[in-house]
RNA sequence: GGGGGCUUAGCUCAGCGGGAGAGCAUCCGCUUUGCAAGCGGAGGGUCUGGGGUUCGAAUCCCCAAGCCUCCA
């Protein structure tokens, strides 16, 4: 035998695989993207995803022909262990499936047989037939013979394995699901001593082998699993016909094929891995190597993503994307890359897997695009995590080397400033606002807090951070009056609190293990059973509030399997006869309906549309011979079977009875919405550019509401042209048309379809029978939609864009409204403009001068009271001699006292200021019509005043309630010559 | 869909119930002058918007907007 080929390249292996099975009769299909139409994923997880309906038995009829027979690779991406990605050699988020399909077709023997030729043929993989060995389900006695007897596989190189191990779903006879299942069958390849001395029969215990390496499953869904029997036991009858479902790891094969080491070392991740170290200065080498494996592999799974229409979000796939491009900007961080790095990795994907997904290439300067912003706004976050972090530790490395030092110092301090009686919250409004101060304590700690700022790195923000954690520690002790410092353990560990740590990174988004890692450096640790508890309060109140809303649905589709799909004839008539076919409460269905009832209704045929496309559900009526019912909803099942939701009104309802429904006139307003939603959507892309693409949608028949990927906010010539646009198309008043044809023929003929939606082999085009010009451009709507619309664009009326806002980065969301409530709308606004216009003695066209002249005028009166209550009050004051204010002698201060009139606030306080300036005074007590200020100085402070108690006295005999610090306070009265005679005996 | 946080001078932010602040930037002056800088001063604010509580709100509560972030 020869020995594999080292010149074999993963694309070469890819080809080789799809080559050998159309020789076998296979009709080649490209990968499916990687966003999952299948509601119950996010994304495509296997090879055989796409191909659910054709395993069920749905004809096996493709875009590319009609086949029985089909191979793929198909790119997965798998997101359950993403954090072992790089951790070990083999874990990849994306991965490609080589595989060939059979539905109902040829069997395990072919499957086997030719899985035997590709690996072993010197004209394909060439593989040394002796290093191949096979696992078995326990008693596949066929699969078994297949192997030995025809193949020739020595039987100590077959194991057998329980439902655990070779069943598909694994443990499906036991643990379900119902539905398709099946033995399956590993190939595993021997890669010699080197990478293990164990043996094929330890693998049986063991099952965790660097050596034995699994390189293919073959899967026999031969079994349809019933719900089991009252004992338990499991029920497997056998399928009336057979499929094969096999996948082989593009990555495992070519690391076998290539003889190297690990998936890493590959020609796909070679280069990257290469780059990685060499941008970053660091060889790919030591316990750092796991950052450049995680970065290479996850760099080349987003833009897999990216390219295939999802972004970078907050919800859904879109969320798991950011994960992903976070993991891996955070490792690029440890290796020292301070600077968007990543996007510069996408031209090394494309190279290498350009050529067998397209979509690489045409994306690619989106797909970079958006990795660089994604990356920028983390860095960002990181920055200031990193400052978070460091203020708390810094907290903790103050607390731990000067509490004993500043409990001392600051009852010198506090002499020093106050005298004694200080409490906490003025040493700590002192700390924070004085930088003198600050030497100050650096001083009398003897230049300790110096020596902590040297450990920091960045100059200017250290005292910052230090002064954070000396507020933070005050924060702590603030509940004691007189500073009373916790004692400290000096030989204890420093640990930050989980609680702190997942705040960090629950709200500012700072990974926990980059706090572990800044921590360390600093010899503090992070209590990590604290924050795993933290988090998992978290999730379970995200939980708790999103549970509801979706098991309604699943439980109809059961309820409801034996129906068959509901006739819509509702895009051309809006009233229709049809047949009840089943009644449901609750997911459970029932024989009668009568008035009063409210319930889920089937029928054979409906007009009602049902919630679809972004559409809302139709409401109408039902009526029927003897009683009728109110439609207030319509959905439909995955199923196409549609749900009426019904509240009877009168007579009553069985399964069988021919009834009339009757669409609402909401309807009309719809369709124009609908409509309208196309032309914006045709129209945004013309203005804003092709990287608008739709990111959601809502159809009500009182407004529209599109979600689109976009940077940034629209200026205001951009909402007028796409405005412009639209009315543009309606005033041309084109037929809007609507035909179902192939899905490859809409394609080629350039209809707008969405990422992530599913198609049938053929679609329904919604297209607008004209195009409008942007400059100089023909601008056309053509869609793949199977909503309800107008049949002239005339029909839409007028449409107005109410507003533009953010919904998640990179996600813009527009409310618009098309026909009559666009009418209502504008001319409410206008009514609205003559009405403020006619406030103002003015017509619209002079509203905007008149508003900023009015505003001058504000400003101005406002800055001339200023001025013209301090001449008052320096009048009153007998301009300035303090002569209208004798001091007097009480309990021990010099007190002078004040009474102004026409004085209020800012004016009051600095009266208060100018009098303790100008008179001897030691507290200045000022009284205005409607409040009082007491002063004092900072000498009369530290001989016992207290500006706050004193101003609470006079205040309760003026009739009013104050306070304030010792050495400020203020107060509202009502009768300020009370408030100044309670001077006499305040003291 | 559900949480958490932020929004204060041109920028970065502190203040979190009693006089709107710092650093940087800008302007002016002084000093020095090879540059960097140093010293002093000034201008610059609807404290995101709207309600409420209070004698008093940037600060507390409610609503809204924008931004950041975590979870489902």
């Amino acid at each position: 035998m020869t020995a594999p080929s080292p010149t074999l390249t993963t694309a070469e292996i890819r080809e080789k695989f799809l080559s050998f099975f159309e020789s076998k009769g296979h009709l080649r299909l490209p990968s499916a993207s990687t966003i999952s139409p299948d509601p119950t994923t996010l994304f495509t997880v296997a090879g055989m995803q796409p191909f659910k309906a054709q395993f069920m038995g749905a004809p096996a009829r493709f875009e590319q022909g009609a086949n029985k027979r089909v191979t793929t690779a198909q790119k997965c991406l798998r997101v359950g262990d993403i954090e072992n990605v790089g951790r070990t050699l083999r874990h990849c988020s994306l991965l490609e499936m080589l595989g060939n399909f059979s539905f109902g077709d040829y069997f395990k023997r072919e499957s086997l047989t030719w899985a035997w030729e590709f690996l072993t043929d010197p004209e394909w993989m060439g593989l040394d037939g002796s290093k191949l060995y096979a696992t078995i389900y326990e008693d596949d006695e066929e699969a078994y013979d297949i192997w030995t007897k025809e193949i020739g596989l020595p039987a100590d190189h077959v194991l057998r394995f329980g439902a655990d191990e070779n069943f598909w779903p694994a443990d499906a006879p036991k643990e379900g699901p119902n539905g398709p299942c099946g033995p399956c069958s590993e190939i595993f390849y021997d890669r010699g001593p080197k990478y293990g001395d164990d043996t094929w029969a330890e693998y049986a215990d063991t099952r965790e082998s660097a050596r034995f390496l699994e390189i293919w499953n073959n899967v026999f869904p031969q079994y349809d699993r019933q719900e089991p029997g009252a004992d338990g036991t499991p029920t497997l009858i056998d399928l009336p016909f057979k499929n094969i479902d096999t996948g082989m790891g593009l990555e495992r094969i070519a690391t076998v094929v290539q003889d190297v080491y690990d998936f890493y070392s590959n020609d796909v991740f070679g280069p990257i891995v290469a780059r990685v170290a060499e941008l970053s200065g660091h060889a790919y080498e030591g316990p750092q190597n796991v950052s450049h494996r995680v970065v290479a592999e996850h760099v080349r799974s987003v833009s897999m993503v990216i390219a295939d229409g999802s972004t970078p979000g907050n919800t859904g796939s879109g969320y798991v994307i950011r994960k992903i491009l976070r993991r891996a900007s955070r490792h690029a961080y440890l290796l020292g890359l301070r600077e968007p790095t990543l996007y510069r990795l996408v031209p090394l994907v494309v190279e290498s897997m350009g050529d067998a997904y397209p979509e690489l290439r045409t994306e690619q300067a989106r797909v970079e695009a958006m990795i660089k912003s994604e990356e920028e706004r983390f860095l960002k976050t990181l920055e200031g995590g990193i400052q978070r972090v460091n203020q708390s530790i810094s907290a903790l490395i103050f607390r731990k080397i000067a509490d004993p030092e500043i409990n001392e110092a600051t009852e010198e301090f506090k002499n020093d400033l106050y005298g004694s009686g200080t409490n906490t919250h003025t040493i700590q409004y002192y700390y924070n606002t004085s930088s003198e101060d600050w030497r100050l304590l650096n001083k009398i700690l003897d230049g300790r807090l110096e020596n902590l700022l040297t450990n920091f790195e960045e100059q200017d923000i250290k005292r910052r951070e230090i002064e954070g954690g000396i507020r933070f520690m005050h924060f702590d002790s603030q509940m004691s009056p007189q500073m009373e410092v916790k004692p400290v353990n000096r030989e204890a560990p420093m640990l930050l609190s989980g609680e702190e740590a997942f705040i960090l990174y629950d709200t500012y988004g700072f990974p926990v293990d980059l706090t572990k890692e800044i921590a360390e450096e600093y010899g503090v640790s992070v209590d990590e059973a604290g924050y795993a508890e933290s988090l998992e309060n978290a999730q379970n109140i995200a939980r708790a509030g999103s549970k509801y809303g979706k098991s309604e649905l699943f439980g109809a589709q059961e309820a409801l399997e034996d129906l068959p799909q509901t006739q819509f004839v509702g895009y051309d008539d809006l009233e229709a006869d049809g047949k009840v076919l089943a009644l449901m409460v609750g997911g459970e269905r029932i024989e009668h309906l009568s008035a009063g009832d409210e319930a889920t209704v089937v029928l054979s045929q409906t007009p009602f549309y049902a919630e679809g496309g972004g559409e809302v559900g139709d409401t109408g009526r039902l009526e029927w011979e003897g009683g009728a019912g109110m439609v207030r909803d319509t959905r439909k099942t995955p199923g196409g079977v549609f749900l009426h939701d019904v509240a009877v009104e009168s007579g009553e309802l069985k399964p069988g009875q021919s009834v009339r429904g009757v669409v609402s006139g909401e309807r009309h307003a719809t369709q124009r919405h609908h409509t309208a939603t196309h032309l914006l959507h045709a129209a945004l892309r013309a203005v804003l550019g092709s990287g608008v693409r739709q990111a959601g949608s809502l159809v009500a028949p009182d407004r529209l509401r599109f979600d689109f990927s976009h940077g940034a906010a629209m200026t205001v010539d951009e909402i007028a042209d796409v405005e412009r646009l639209v009315s543009r198309w309606v005033s041309a008043n084109f037929p809007v048309t609507w035909q179902e044809m192939p899905i490859a023929e809409a394609r080629a003929a350039g209809a707008t379809a969405l990422f992530g939606e599913k198609y049938g082999d053929t679609v329904r085009v919604v297209r607008v029978g004209g195009d409008v010009s942007y400059e100089g451009q023909a601008v056309a709507s053509m869609e793949l939609c199977g909503g309800a619309h107008v049949s002239r664009t005339g029909d839409i009326g007028a449409f107005v864009l109410l507003s533009d806002e953010n919904v998640a980065a990179g996600v813009r969301r527009i409310e618009a409204l098309a026909g009559e409530a666009a009418t209502e709308w504008l001319r409410e606004r206008l009514q609205q403009m003559a009405r403020v216009s006619a406030m103002l003695n003015t017509n619209p066209d002079g509203l905007e001068g008149r508003v900023a002249g009015l505003q001058i005028q504000v400003k101005a009166a406002e800055k001339e009271m200023v001025a013209v209550r301090r001449q008052l009050a320096e009048a009153q004051m007998g301009g300035g001699s303090g002569a209208a204010s004798p001091v007097r002698e009480l309990g021990g201060f010099k007190v002078a006292s004040l009474k102004l009139s026409g004085i209020e606030g800012n004016e009051l306080r600095g009266a208060a200021d100018k009098l303790l300036d100008q008179s001897e005074a030691d507290i200045v007590v000022i009284a205005g019509d409607k409040g009082l200020v007491v002063k004092a100085t900072k000498d009369a402070v530290a001989r016992g005043a207290h500006a706050g108690q004193l101003v609470g006295k006079l205040a309760a005999a003026g009739g009013g309630k104050g306070g304030g610090r010792p050495d400020m306070a203020q107060a509202g009265i009502t009768d300020a010559g009370a408030a100044l005679l309670a001077l006499d005996t305040a003291f």
